[in-house]
DNA sequence: GTAATTAACAAAAACGTTTTTCATAGGACA
DNA sequence: TGTCCTATGAAAAACGTTTTTGTTAATTAC
């Protein structure tokens, strides 16, 4: 079977215990006797069995990571990076990440359970909408975790988020300073999604802040429908005082508005500028190239775990809620070029 | 602190052990003790201690997965996929996903320390290339794994893939059928990856079966870069007897292909005809809409776990080397329609 | 009416670590 | 020479389960 700290005691020639104070640096162990047991260690192979060792120190060194219901849209071609980001923090600090999955949907027992059988040592919760049951006990017992782009009651929890709002105000004002007055937004999704509400109050605000009206049907819903943008971006073209600009919530919505611009006579960027949100392969081959407001995925991942992880070991005391809230980062290209 | 099997014991007037007996169906208790007992289960919101459990039963529940150097371009877009369909059959059998992140470039010890440190009952190996050494080792002490779309000797263990080599010779066979005879073709990256060797051949199969002679130009070799297909796109339509459909490695590079042929004046679908690999939303939201060779992305992931489930609980020798792969489907669009 | 069987539960050992407590051998010191 | 310290290491307890073995009382068999 596999190689037990016996198994090494035996081959240095000492206690099993004298082995754990070795690798653990903790007490006394004479320097000749640490050469030995290193020694043995590595001709072994041996590696401490992580469900004895946890279970002495109340501590399995795993960030549970709870996926509920998969977004439809939004992270799923960049869960990847937020998993990389995750990935680069735990293993940093000697972390696995433990993925725990909803069995059915509208269950969110996979959530508690993480905590409950303490198969690991905090969660980060990440999807679209969660209960408040889940919440409650965990704030209860003091389990740490972060929410990742949740809505939650500022201030109860720490929270890491893409900063949606300051996008899009700096969405908009990008298209201000270019001289536009007439720009049109369309919502990445219902405004059930708090991302979708936050952009629209950066447009809104930065609109405002540059004194700048907003008529009310220069707004549309966009929708995770694949044709969603098509029908916004004939409403904001075919009217008097036609919309110069469009702000996009989402990639392939802003590649529909441009397919609808094209189809209706317009010519993107010279007769209307599109910029969209969530930079992706799409965004960079289309034609033309689609500028776009890059979220900070891999960062999101990497912040999340950090935080964590700090809350974890106690560097970070559990009322302190800490709200991260990351830049997103205008890539140029094509769709708003002058 | 967090609630154990004594407390519950305590609760329900009965020994610790006798709650194990009843959660696991195992031995006689008496109808009367076992309502008591899961009352106080319910009450008390008791769940096994996993690292315990896992101590004695020398089993987690953990299905580890060992995410090495994750390729650039292939695998990202759709890795949620995978891990869904993982995550489906995980979840199922009780299982949770532990990821063990790679700490460095080239460093291969994560791989090993998951068997080693047993923090899960099996491994999947997903990645782009690994050395000799884990495999070896994993065989020799008969820990179970499954390899996700990876080179290996073939018949030396189980290993799931799409099946690259029949989608190439399907898609050749489709664009066949429409009449073309001049079909040229892009890897989806060099060929030392050996889906590109895999999809290269199919479509040589598939020329020669139907009688067709290949040029050697008629074959580009594409790359992770983001103008990848637009040089081959030129070769294959500027010349005597140029190509008249295009079967491309990857969704960026038919992008690219449509992109640079209608550059050239090239009209898709009626002058060039382009059907790509790798569905995703660029191939749904591009115009024309690209036809496409879908990847069983969460069908992988779901039959990799299901595979491993089964090496782990016995259901299958150890021995028995399971060569899983996957057909791909066509989702005929625009840049193909007659 | 007694022995054998069975039903229901408890006691205790085991899993592989870590950690607290204990033991021994030298050496320093008086 | 005896006491005290220190360095080094071992013994033993603990973590929370599961599982093997024991124990008791009730039931069945003769």
């Amino acid at each position: 079977m596999a190689v037990t700290i016996k198994d090494v005691a035996r081959e240095a020639g000492v206690a099993a215990c004298t082995i754990s104070f070795a690798m653990n640096g903790s007490a006394h162990v004479a320097d000749a006797t640490k050469k030995r047991i290193f020694e043995a260690i590595e001709k072994l192979n041996y590696r401490p069995n992580q469900s004895a060792r946890g279970l002495v120190k109340k501590k399995t060194n795993n960030i549970g990571l709870a996926i509920s219901e998969v977004a439809e849209g939004l992270e799923n071609s960049l869960l990847l990076e937020v998993i990389k980001g995750m990935g680069k923090a735990a293993s940093e600090k000697n972390y696995d990440l433990l993925i725990s999955f909803q069995k059915k949907k509208d269950d969110e027992s996979h959530i508690l359970d993480v905590y409950r059988k303490q198969s690991a040592d905090g969660l980060i919760l990440m999807g679209t909408k969660v209960g408040e049951r889940p919440y409650k006990e965990l704030l209860k017992h003091r389990f740490p975790f972060v929410l990742l782009g949740r809505p939650y009651k500022p201030g109860a929890c720490s929270s890491v988020n893409a900063d949606n709002s300051k996008a899009a105000y700096d969405g908009a004002r990008y298209l201000i300073d270019k001289g536009h007055r007439r720009i049109g937004f369309i919502t990445p999704c219902s405004l059930d999604y708090d991302a979708a509400q936050d952009r629209l109050e950066g447009y809104r605000q930065a609109m405002s802040d540059f004194g700048l009206d907003v008529q009310e049907d220069w707004i549309g819903i966009g929708s995770f429908d694949p044709s969603s943008g098509e029908k916004e971006a004939e409403a904001f073209l075919l009217r008097e005082d036609r919309c110069t600009a469009i702000l996009a919530g989402r990639d392939t919505i802003a590649a529909n508005v441009i397919k609808r611009s094209q189809q209706l006579g317009f010519k993107v960027p010279s007769d209307v500028m599109v910029l969209s949100f969530d930079d992706s392969t799409l965004t960079q081959t289309a034609t033309p190239s689609i500028s776009a407001l890059r979220m900070p995925m891999m960062q999101m991942g990497f912040e999340s775990a950090s935080l964590l992880i700090r809350m974890i070991e106690g560097e970070m005391s559990f009322e302190e809620a800490n709200t991260i809230l990351l830049p997103c980062e205008i890539i140029p290209r094509t769709s708003t070029a002058d």
